[in-house]
DNA sequence: CCCCAGGCTTTTC
DNA sequence: GAAAAGCATGGG
């Protein structure tokens, strides 16, 4: 019932988990044909596994799409158009030596363009706790209210969630939905209140995804969400509307800025003015058309090779 | 006990 | 304006 489909590049790939939901799962570098990495894209479940620096193997049920289509789904999926050995800028490698020598092994990094609405409540999920928090919360939320599929792979039982609709998570009762967000109260209401603001067509995320608005407004637009600020806004245009150019500061971005860069605005509290001083910092030894990309490679680096986070 | 974790909102100076 | 407090929980 499944069969498997190769997909290559031109390449080398890993992925780092950049979504927190209760589909998918990590992937750390350096960790070929040995984990599965299972999702769901566009409705339909995926068994996916590394079996080279260049290959993935895709496990589908070829009645629900056909193999030409999800090559592309895939593709489009891991962004395997981009080529990330390019999104440093020349002279990179010259300023800093060191740190790019401490970078090569995390060039195989692939961000996932991933789904907007579902982007924007898990990193509404990521404030200010701890990455198992995060999850726990983001599979909370599936499992509550995302459809359960049922799937037979390699021998036992998987059960997978879709994401909630926005419909089902705006219709979701505060108090049922508060043991999903880590008891957060205010989180669940802002969660409730996104969720309509999608549902009803206030957030229209196919309209975000025109690249003719500047970085600067759909920050802006994002932001007036209560629980949204710029960092998640960053994150959302990131993650998933293909912002590459967005650069999400958090507290471990703030921290290599200061140790590896030498700002001394990292000192600061994050306050917007902060951010935004940062962020133009940032873009001035950075590509500004790849920041994001650049960064998150950067983020990866800080938590694995200076703080020693063996794990997400 | 402390501080920190993929922040944001509100309050206070 | 820019810091601090409050939110919540778990781990070091």
């Amino acid at each position: 019932m499944y069969n498997s489909f190769i997909i290559k590049s031109d390449t080398a790939l890993s992925v780092q988990n950049t979504i927190f939901s209760g589909q998918s799962f990590l992937w750390n570098t350096c960790q070929c044909n040995c984990v599965y990495f299972s999702s769901i894209i566009d409705g339909v479940p995926l068994f996916i596994r590394q079996i080279s620096d260049f290959e993935f193997e895709v496990n589908a049920d070829v009645k629900e799409i056909n193999s030409t289509l999800l090559s592309v789904v895939i593709r489009d999926y891991f962004m395997l158009d981009i080529a990330v050995e390019n999104v440093f800028p020349e002279e990179f490698s010259r300023f800093y030596p060191e740190l790019w020598q401490l970078l090569q092994k995390y060039f195989t990094l692939r961000i996932l363009k991933q789904d907007p609405f579902e982007t924007m409540i898990s990193f509404m999920c990521a404030q200010g706790i701890g990455m198992h928090l995060i999850r726990q919360q983001v599979a909370m939320l599936t499992k509550t209210y995302g459809e359960k599929t049922t799937t037979y792979f390699e021998g036992r039982n998987i059960d997978l969630y879709n994401f909630p609709t926005p419909l089902r998570l705006a219709e979701a009762d505060p108090f049922v939905m508060c043991r999903c967000t880590n008891n957060n109260r205010a989180r669940a209401a802002n969660i409730i209140l996104a969720s309509r603001n999608v549902a009803e067509g206030r957030i229209d995320f196919e309209h975000l995804r025109n690249r003719e608005i500047p970085l600067s407004e759909l920050r802006i637009i994002l932001s007036q969400q209560s629980g949204i600020g710029f960092k998640i806004a960053d994150c959302i245009a990131l993650f998933s509307l293909g912002r590459l150019d967005a650069f999400p500061i958090d507290t471990h971005v703030k921290q290599y800025l200061r140790k590896w860069f030498g700002s001394t605005t990292a000192l600061r509290s994050l306050s917007p003015a902060t951010y935004l001083a940062l962020d133009a910092e940032a873009r001035s030894f950075l590509n500004p058309e790849l920041a994001g990309y650049a960064g998150h490679i950067l983020f990866h680096c800080w938590r694995m090779e200076v703080k020693k986070m063996r794990s997400f």
